[in-house]
Parts: C-alpha cells; structure tokens; sequence
DNA sequence: GAAAAGATCTTCT
DNA sequence: GAAGATCTTTTCC
C-alpha cells in the first residue's frame, strides 16, 4: 500500500496515533530477502513523559524524534539492544511510539536463522524485534516511506480489540497507562 | 519454574 | 561516574 509519502495519520498526538500503528506492517529488505512482520505492540513517549528520552529536550541521540511523523529512531538500550521507535506527532515535537512487538508474516525463516529462537520468544521483545528485522544505529532518522525499511498502513482496528495497560521496564511514570497492544497477544512480552 | 545477576556502551549529571 | 524504554544465562529452590 502507497502512502504517497504523507503521514497524516501519525501526525497527533501519541495516545492517538498508537492505536493507529497496530496492526500495520513492518516491511525490511534484508540480504536481498523481504521481512515483514505485523506491529502488535507498541508504546508512547512524548516530551510531557518523564520516561522519556526526549523529556529534557533535544540532543544528539534523540534529534530524530524531532523530525516530522513517519520516521525511524532507533537507540541502543543498555549497550547491548537495539530499540525501534516509530516518530509521530508534529514535526519539532518530540514524540515517539517503541515497537515493543510484531508478529511474523514473511521470511519468518529468515528471522529463526538469524537469531536462533524459538518462534514464540523471537519477536516478543523490543531489543528483539530488531535483532531478527536486523535494524541497527544506522536507520535512525530513517524515512519510513523509502526501502530498506518501510511501513505500511492497514486499516485501523476497532477500539474492542485494543487492549491499555501500564508500560514495562521504566522507573518513571511507569503508572500511566500508554502501552497498546492488539487483543489476542496478551501475553506477547511475557516469559 | 522462578528469580537474580551478567553483559556492555551511550548519554547525561 | 552512574543509570538506563533490555535480553540471556545461570542459579536456586
């Protein structure tokens, strides 16, 4: 699907765009094999949220989330991670949404080969999720409409199977609820 | 099966 | 110099 280079729909604010961004696809040419895998859950992190990175304001590692709506930031967590971000909101806004996980939809050998897994732990996590779509620091700041790495848009699903709860692995504001994922992955960034 | 700690590095204080 | 939007491996019930 064409997005005509807009990103209208992700331009609002991020509890807004959130529930826009599941469901759609994740589309990573690779070694000349094409990845794609559906977005189930996410989180958002705007400049209001004190767990954010962009909470104090602009700096070298966080710029890219200041770029307009249907870019890549991606960051590196605890040294060893790398974390995809999918930036929304208005451009100089600061905002983003983590892909915390996906399902596979194709090349899911692809993946299983590059990381060793089994298929239930093989994309249930954010440092995972691109470790198998092997996404590193180089895509940050990355426009979303061009290869290797794009998304595509699918039709937003009914409020009923959006599910909100609190976000995972912070300290901070770790009780406001801004996590979404579809309904029937309850379990997805479970052991 | 659950809990704890190790790995490893960028960014900010 | 310390903390962090994490994952894997080891250890101990």
């Amino acid at each position: 699907m064409s997005n005509n280079g807009t990103w209208d729909w992700l331009r609002a604010p991020v509890e807004v765009a959130a529930p826009r961004l599941l469901g759609c696809n994740v589309v990573r040419e690779l070694d000349g094999s094409i990845l794609r895998a559906r977005i189930v859950e996410v989180e958002a992190y705007d400049e209001e949220d004190p767990a954010s990175h962009t909470h104090r304001g602009p700096t070298a590692r966080n710029a890219a989330m200041f770029l307009a709506a249907g870019h890549a930031y991606v960051y590196l967590s605890y040294g060893i991670h790398h974390c995809l971000n999918v930036v929304a909101g208005e451009a100089g806004h600061g905002a983003g949404l983590l892909i915390r996980a996906v399902e596979p939809l194709e090349g899911e050998d692809v993946m299983l080969a590059r990381r060793g897994t089994p298929r239930r732990q093989l994309t249930n996590g954010p440092g995972k999720v691109c470790a198998a779509l092997g996404i590193d620091l180089s895509l940050t700041g990355h426009d979303l409409a061009l290869p290797p790495l794009q998304l595509e848009r699918e039709p937003e699903r009914p409020a009923s199977d959006i599910v909100v709860t609190t976000r995972i692995g912070i300290s901070k504001a770790a009780e406001t609820p801004r996590r979404f994922y579809l309904a029937g992955y309850p379990d997805v960034s479970r052991k």
